[in-house]
RNA sequence: GGGCGCUUAGCUCAGUUGGUUCAGAGCACCUCGUUUACACCGAGGGGGUCGGGGGUUCGAAUCCCUCAGCGCCCACCA
């Protein structure tokens, strides 16, 4: 009969998954009689390893599934991964690298083999990780993005969308990431927050035909040679006549007309602007506004081409061009000044690296007239943001929403399915399969002799975004034939018994940076293709920091490894400990002191079962005290329950919590557990027994979705259950009304029982002596063998008020305890002196606030009468203590 | 540059439509305690003029203005 004083979490976590997947009780199927509850994991990259983030928003999603499958919904949380497109490649690439193999000597094929190899060797770790931390996904649903099914709908939106006419190809600037070699969209741009210094170079550029010359300021001196005009604001009066005339570029001295363009600032840099259209978006509108040359002098991996003429720049990186050209200006005498100034320059999401304008064919969505439905949907809340101050960012993403860049200069994705025929990619259809386009190809062009050799698939992939905005349809296989009618674009739903069961989402759980990448996205697809929202409502957790409020970072060292977290604290510990810090849209800082918090937690839990199933049972009959206790504890914990239900309605996850500790720690463990608690090897009655049994399994449950190891455990032991029961699975706690004479009552034997702990305390009485207490008895007779016990009091009278006693006042009742010797008078009556005034001084605002009659005339009379009843209160109160103040000194 | 949000105890945060002693919680801190579930514990305690200033009101942490500090989103000043 020895249980270990310490809850040990490994082998009864293990246990108990096992046990839930061996019944299968995280599956979930359509089923007619009842409700579903859906949720769909953020699909996490393929190849990534469990971090904090995903802890924080996997612990959320578990508590809400959890919180529904007990509720009786048909809980189905879907996991699965994302192919990850550019991330994934970027690690294949370095990995083949490592072996000493170039992406650049591989085919396409081989190189997918490579990557597929990987996927399968690394896959799948990210989904074990999740169960250690107690996840209750059905993984029989596990979807990669990249699955036969899923592909295809994928590919199926795309031929879709060009059909509808929201997909393009078209020539823009786009952003070129140098290292990855791929365009990158422009969510996938970030800038520095605070700017970075960078250099404003003044370089003089000679006027044809005269000796004067012009001074434009640039940011990117290796982009001269691509330059083909300056551009001046035709208001400028100190340039406007330069306007028509021509200006030499340096080194490669070719002639540019000097143009007046509204786009140049006044007051930047030299008002003068050397106009690069290859390289500049705006340099590129302007171009497109005065039909300029476009020199595009950069290649794709940053170094500059033959284009730029300078044979020792040719092959260089345009970073050390830039330094090289600067020396050469300074030589040349045409550099008249360098001024530093604070920028913001544009890197690259994944490899940060310094995007580079690129003016390239690419494909686009129209966005504009496709999201139209998304809008309005969180706008009107059909569609909840929680927290709702997203709704206003979400406003304004929508309100400037731009077409998006879709295409990937990689291989690893869903390549798009555009095939060419002819010469060059002018002539192209979009098509399902290959053999498909033929068909096209053949009755658009009337030769029927083509075969699928004369067509050429295009090379890119698309963003991975592109495809998991298909995440809440495509799991549900939401583009099969069946039920995807491609005449109209449209699915419907009847003919998809899954979709029909589980579609919409009840609650997406996600971070915020993925608002546009990925919600926005979804929500669109969702009205495209279904008329209807994707998900009730989005939860937005905020991101994990440490307590320094820094971004948990690898370079930083400063993000722990969860799985040794939940090794050394246990699953509910680091659970319990994330979310004790994580109030709805704050940021959430980690700090390892919170994950003891939630081991102590643990402990606390544990040991309380350990009291309860030590106890003998007797068949004696149920005290009065021990009656009173189970009855508020009900009371309580269904008061309690009610708070914690609406902290769900908010998505307060981590106030519902807090409300259970508190009701557990404080309420259970520290109050009810030591009023009926019997004395030292001495038997509980039955009833009482059991009652605390039915507590405990309350409670049990209630904190389920929070712990469900320990929970589940303890359920268990705690009684004899049938095979292949679980608490996963039971019903959770039904609401029900709480008396609050009863917890009213009670908060005054808890409010008496602390005052003579008090004076205990300070007086330096031991806790174990019992000792009298006198008052007004008569006022709490039926409180009274409770109070004993608690207060461990050896008699509660009214015998008038002892001479030589402490004395402590609740209300305007005043409570004695006798003592035996030396009483310091003086102490005693300074305290009560205090009292006093602060209960003169509390009467005074309250005498001044009615006797003002503006107060009496507009204030509601309920508040009047509220003050006049706090101030017959005061009188009361002050009575007592002048009476007492008078005894003492008597 | 435009927009949004935040500022309440040492820390992290609650405070619903302005009005019950509304100034709260958890942690941390201090005192006492080797009590027969738990020292990963128990009992008790201290601590804030609600960022500064001004205004509306009988009444402001709560509404308005302004200043300061912080955070986030968006954006093509080279």
């Amino acid at each position: 009969m020895s249980i270990s004083a310490q809850y040990k979490p490994s082998h009864v976590e293990s246990k108990w998954y096992q046990y839930w997947l061996d019944n299968q009780f995280f599956k979930a199927t359509p089923k007619k009689d009842k409700a579903s509850y859906t949720m769909v994991i953020p699909p996490p990259n393929v190849t990534g390893v469990l971090h904090m983030g995903h802890m924080l928003n996997n612990t959320i999603q578990d508590i809400l599934v959890r919180k529904a499958r007990m509720e009786g919904k048909e809980a189905c949380w879907v996991p699965g991964t994302d192919h990850a497109s550019i991330a994934t490649e970027a690690k294949v690439v370095k990995m083949l690298r490592e072996k000493g193999i170039k992406k650049s000597d591989l085919s396409r094929e081989e190189f997918l083999n490579y990557a597929w190899e990987w996927k399968e060797k690394y896959g799948g770790i990210i989904l074990d990780q999740l169960k250690k931390l107690g996840a209750s996904c059905d993984w029989d649903r596990t979807t990669f993005t990249m699955d036969t099914h899923y592909q295809s709908a994928v590919i199926k939106q795309f031929v879709d969308l060009h059909k509808k006419g929201y997909i393009y190809r078209g020539l823009r600037m786009v952003n070129w990431d140098c290292e990855a070699q791929t365009t990158i969209s422009n969510e996938e741009v970030i800038y520095n927050e605070d700017g970075e210094k960078a250099t404003l170079y003044h370089v003089k550029y000679k006027i044809k035909g005269s000796d004067n010359h012009v001074v434009i300021a640039t940011q990117r001196p290796e982009t001269i040679m691509g330059d083909s005009a300056v551009a001046v604001n035709p208001k400028d009066e100190r340039f406007k006549k330069l306007i028509g005339k021509k200006a030499i570029v340096p080194f490669v001295n070719r002639e540019v007309p000097i143009i007046g363009d509204e786009y140049v600032e006044l007051d930047f840099g030299t008002g003068c602007l050397k106009v690069t259209p290859a390289h500049d978006p705006n340099d590129y509108e302007i171009g497109l506004r005065h039909n300029l040359e476009i020199i595009d002098t950069i290649d794709l991996d940053g170094r500059l081409n033959a284009a730029c003429e300078i044979e020792r720049y040719v092959g260089q990186d345009r970073f050390k061009v830039r330094k090289s050209i600067v020396q050469d200006l300074k030589e040349e005498g045409l550099l008249v000044k360098e001024e530093e100034f604070q920028t913001k320059i544009g890197r690259s999401e994944r490899t940060n690296s310094v995007v580079e304008p690129k003016l390239s064919l690419q494909w686009f969505i129209k966005m504009k007239e496709l999201s139209v439905q998304a809008h309005k949907a969180v706008m009107n809340d059909e569609v909840a943001l929680v927290p709702s101050k997203f709704k206003n960012i979400y406003n304004h993403w929508m309100e400037n929403v731009r077409d998006w860049n879709i295409s990937r200069q990689l291989w690893w994705g869903q390549q798009i399915p555009a095939y060419y025929y002819g010469e060059d990619e002018s002539k192209y259809v979009v098509a399902e399969s290959i053999e498909d386009a033929l068909n096209e190809v053949q009755l658009k062009t009337g030769n029927m002799s083509l075969t699928v050799a004369d067509l050429r698939q295009d090379e890119d992939v698309l963003d991975t975004w592109a495809s998991s905005n298909l995440w809440p349809i495509a799991i549900f296989d939401g583009f099969n034939d069946a039920c995807f009618d491609k005449s109209i674009g449209k699915i419907n739903k009847e003919q998809n018994e899954e979709l029909d069961f589980f579609y919409p989402i009840d609650t997406l759980v996600t971070a915020p940076d993925i608002l546009f990448f990925w919600v926005a996205r979804m929500v669109i697809a969702g009205y495209e293709y279904l008329d209807e929202k994707p998900f009730k409502s989005v939860y937005l957790t905020g991101m994990v920091r440490d307590k320094q409020r820094r971004k948990m970072s690898k370079s930083l060292g400063n993000s722990p490894d969860p799985l040794d977290l939940i090794e050394q604290y246990g699953a509910d510990a680091v659970r319990t400990g994330m979310l004790f810090s994580s109030p709805a849209g704050n940021d959430l800082l980690y700090d390892e002191k919170l994950l003891e918090q939630g081991r102590n937690f643990c402990n606390k839990i544990w040991n309380a079962f350990r009291l309860v199933k030590g106890w003998a049972i007797s068949d004696s009959e149920q005290p009065e005290v021990n009656q009173r206790a189970v009855e508020w504890f009900e009371n309580r914990f269904n008061q309690a329950l009610s708070e914690v239900e609406d902290h769900f309605t908010k998505f307060r996850i981590s106030d519902a919590l807090m409300t259970l500790y508190k009701l557990i720690w404080s309420d259970f463990c520290s109050w009810y557990l030591e009023w009926i608690k019997p004395g030292y090897q001495e038997p509980i009655d039955e009833t009482t027994y059991l009652a605390t049994v039915k507590h405990f399994e309350q409670i049990l449950k209630a904190l389920h979705p929070f712990m469900p190891f320990i929970t589940e455990e303890l359920w268990h032991e705690l009684a004899e259950r049938p095979q292949n029961s679980a608490l996963t699975v039971s019903e959770w706690p039904a609401p029900a009304p709480f008396n609050t004479e009863v917890l009213n009552a009670t908060n005054l034997l808890f409010d008496i029982v602390s005052n003579v702990r008090n004076v205990r305390s300070s007086k330096g009485l031991s806790l174990k002596e019992p000792m009298d207490l006198v008052c007004k008895a008569e006022k709490l007779t039926t409180l009274i063998p409770s109070l004993t016990k608690l207060a461990n009091l050896s008699s509660v009278e009214n015998r008038g008020k002892p001479g030589n006693a402490f004395s402590f006042v609740i209300g305007s009742d005043e409570y004695f305890i006798p003592a035996s010797e030396h009483v310091d008078l003086q102490a005693e009556s300074k305290k009560l002196e205090e009292e006093l005034n602060r209960m003169k001084g509390f009467k005074a605002g309250v005498e001044k606030k009615l006797a003002n009659t503006r107060f009496v005339e507009n204030a509601p009379e309920k508040v009047v009468a509220i003050e006049r009843q706090k101030l017959e209160d005061a009188n009361a109160k002050i009575k007592v203590l002048e009476e007492s103040l008078a005894d003492l000194l008597a």
